[in-house]
DNA sequence: GTCTATACGGCGATAGAC
DNA sequence: GTCTATCGCCGTATAGAC
């Protein structure tokens, strides 16, 4: 493998993790991630197999960015802390939310529709973080409750998404936060 | 308009109506849908000038559908009882929303992405819920607070069907659902 | 009003030159 | 390894027979 396929190989899934994000997985097409990435179209095959591919290798892009997200706020001192952090960092970016939805939530929508080894993978995601945010609450001390706790948290906040993106009103995520961090607070 | 026009236009959206449930709007074709209508496949047209009218006709009949159950709990004789019903309607899906997800919650997913008139139309499917939810709650004695309740049950249940589609788990939903009762009956 | 046949465009995928 | 040219399929939409 040359030097540089690593690089247009990036440069791909980041151009496909756009543009999906914009605008759904089945509505991008190959020409449009290889004009993107500034690959010649046909090219794209040297990559990837097939274009289902793509869309997997998004998945795990996705999954490798909370992932380091995660790692980051594991460095804060307390587990109320980190999990704080998680939703400051959605309300920094809320007027995106509102614009093209969770970039995780709306794969995870699209993929499980589509069945197969997609929403397999998509699976993932949701995951990651049921287990990280469970991991928080146990450690702060919610026992036995941590995971129904973690569930509510992701639930809140990917209904909260669906609401913003739809009726593309960023308020709808930033007031759900707001409580969602009073209910932390005080637990 | 001939005696059974109505009926095939019917049976055209109704089957659409399903398919796009089961698999999304994009990734059903006009012949899939007249295929299980029972309606030669060219023929759609002469009931739905382009592809995107029949989006368009899907949301309306689920708007009505919603109205309609909104209608039929209004009957019930306290706010409480008819935001529980709504619950317990939920409750009793469980297994297909776990399967394919929530019918209007996908559809709007969707159809945001789409961008253009499909989403602007299907934003309306919201409203009407968030509407009827705040009415209740204010019903209820929430005063202010009643739209910001009425965005949370919304948020919760539509965050908990979505992760109950991602992992296919059924109890994704009922146990969301479950808390949201609690929640309800304690105001 | 109803249905058939087909035009047309676009997309995924491949073959093969360099 | 990289890129171009192109094939073949499928889906939307239309023209026009009945």
């Amino acid at each position: 493998m040359p030097y540089d396929s690593q690089s247009k190989r990036s440069r791909l899934i980041e151009a496909a993790a756009a543009l999906i994000y914009e605008r759904g997985f089945r509505d991008v097409t190959i020409a449009d991630i290889a004009e993107r990435a500034q690959v010649p179209t046909g090219n794209v095959y040297y990559y990837f197999k097939a274009r289902d591919d793509i869309g997997f290798a998004v998945v795990e892009t996705r999954l490798a960015e909370i992932q380091s997200s995660f790692r980051e706020w594991d460095a804060l001192e307390n587990p109320k802390s980190r999990l704080i952090a998680f939703l400051n960092a959605l309300e920094a970016n809320s007027q995106e939310l509102a614009e093209h939805g969770c970039p995780i939530g709306s794969l995870c929508a699209e993929f499980s529709k589509t069945g197969g080894a997609l929403a397999d993978k998509s699976r993932t995601l949701f995951i990651a973080m049921i287990d990280w945010f469970t991991t928080q609450f146990r450690a702060q001390g919610s026992g036995e409750g941590a995971r129904s706790q973690a569930l509510h948290l992701l639930s809140s906040v990917q209904g909260a998404c669906l609401l913003a993106h739809s009726q593309r009103d960023s308020s709808l995520v930033t007031g759900e936060i707001c409580q969602l961090k009073r209910w932390i607070e005080a637990l």
